[in-house]
DNA sequence: CACCAGAGTATGGTCTGACCATACTGAGGC
DNA sequence: GCCTCAGTATGGTCAGACCATACTCTGGTG
């Protein structure tokens, strides 16, 4: 650089100087910030540097990035910097008081939906090949997490231990709905739903009921069998949280 | 590389694998990671990489870095990866590769749900104060938005500004619907959803028959009526996306 | 032995320049 | 007019270098 110093704190002078042309030039959601070249010369600094402050703007919401040429390509403004955090940030942070309610009301949303959609698609398989190798990986994993809830939990085994495999075998199930999005929630919820299925899990102290439960989703889904897959979803986590039905 | 491909998404990459790291070697707030350059050689990608992933983890919290030596310097682990955020972080980053099949599926998954729950609670606010000022607030909102977007959309307005109202309007449902963890992730989904919502408008031109949808949703759930709101958010859907119906 | 100064070194921070993958642009040929 | 294909701008990644920092170790000195 030109000067002598300020050879560090250059990603966090770069980081502020993009927010604040954000905020000067009045951009508008939608439109595209300079490229990282121009923006390395702009600013005085490498692009390396440039890079990691998009970076951080991209996994903070603020812009997207898409490769090519184009009006599209580039760094797409995508939510004021101001504004940015909470999305994503807002529901972490404020994940542990949500209720139960809130947890087994979303848990029901998904799971359902997921069996549903899972069991719809081994059902259509028997004609073309409608299922992908993705999905029968998961529900290979299924069956495996399955197992493995079934296997461990004979008495000493701890409810946590139950848990995880409970919870792959449900994170499982989503990706079997063979979309991505929804098996995303699904993952991102895994805090969520953990700690109080934990709470349910020793509140119960048995989990046989549980893990039949598991094996008439399981046989739902392999056979196509849509209406009952929704149906065993929906007895399964009554049967945990008996107290919100 | 070793290998032939995997160019792209190294960053994505990295940032996985230092939390299965983190999670695996069960490592405490306060322990140290390795340096850049070892799990650079490690990982097989270059320090690049492995830098723009700890720049993100130190955004968020998660390590605080440290240059000089000794026990004290590197990247220190400050904090547990919540792993509902960073795995909801992921989704954001890649939400651009999913197909428009996809994220339409989620939206009707969450919207045909939250309409429905929405409208619930509004049709047993006759009786107990059942619906709490922060849903009454959401459903203003929804109001409001779907009055914006009806107002704006006499013809030169951009497809871009009707989405955006159009969205508004969704979430705002979402959140009227009482389950803040819902409406969490439908806010989290916005950026995939207008996407594909823009091309939707363009290519449908014209967004009566969608402000007459809006104002059905409306309309069902101050009513009370589920089976209808559930109903009409299904037609809207179809509206702005007949090819996926 | 106790102490301190200086060389050695490991680490993060930055820079440079290169190549790749992608996707639009536009000139040329049919 | 339409199509093909080279050109080009963009983000994504890589490799290697140098700097700034701060600990560690060595060796001399009292």
């Amino acid at each position: 650089m030109a000067d002598k110093e300020r050879r560090t704190r250059a990603f966090e002078e770069v980081l502020l100087q993009i927010e604040r042309r954000i905020e000067d030039d009045g951009l508008r959601v939608g439109d595209r910030l300079p490229g990282e070249r121009n923006l390395a010369e702009e600013l005085q600094v490498s692009r390396s540097s440039v890079r990691e402050a998009l970076r951080v703007l991209e996994t903070l919401g603020v812009v997207s990035s898409q490769a090519g040429r184009g009006p599209d390509a580039g760094a797409i403004l995508t939510s004021r910097p101001d504004s940015a955090l909470s999305d994503l940030l807002r529901l972490s942070l404020g994940m542990s008081s949500l209720s139960t309610r809130e947890v087994i009301g979303t848990r029901l949303m998904i799971e359902r939906w997921s069996a549903e959609t899972a069991a719809r698609r081994t059902g259509a398989a028997a004609r073309p090949g409608s299922v992908t190798p993705i999905e029968m990986d998961a529900l290979d994993a299924a069956t495996r997490a399955m197992e493995a809830a079934t296997r461990g939990m004979d008495a000493a085994e701890s409810a946590a231990e139950f848990v995880r495999h409970d919870i792959a075998f449900h994170v499982a199930i989503a990706e079997a709905s063979g979309n991505r999005l929804v098996a995303a929630v699904m993952r991102a919820l895994r805090d969520a739903m953990r700690r109080h299925a934990i709470d349910a899990v020793e509140r119960l102290g048995d989990t046989t009921a549980l893990r039949e439960d598991h094996r008439r989703i399981h046989a739902a889904i392999l056979a196509g069998d849509a209406p009952a897959a929704v149906e065993a979803v929906s007895a399964h986590l009554a049967h945990a949280y008996p107290e919100h039905f």
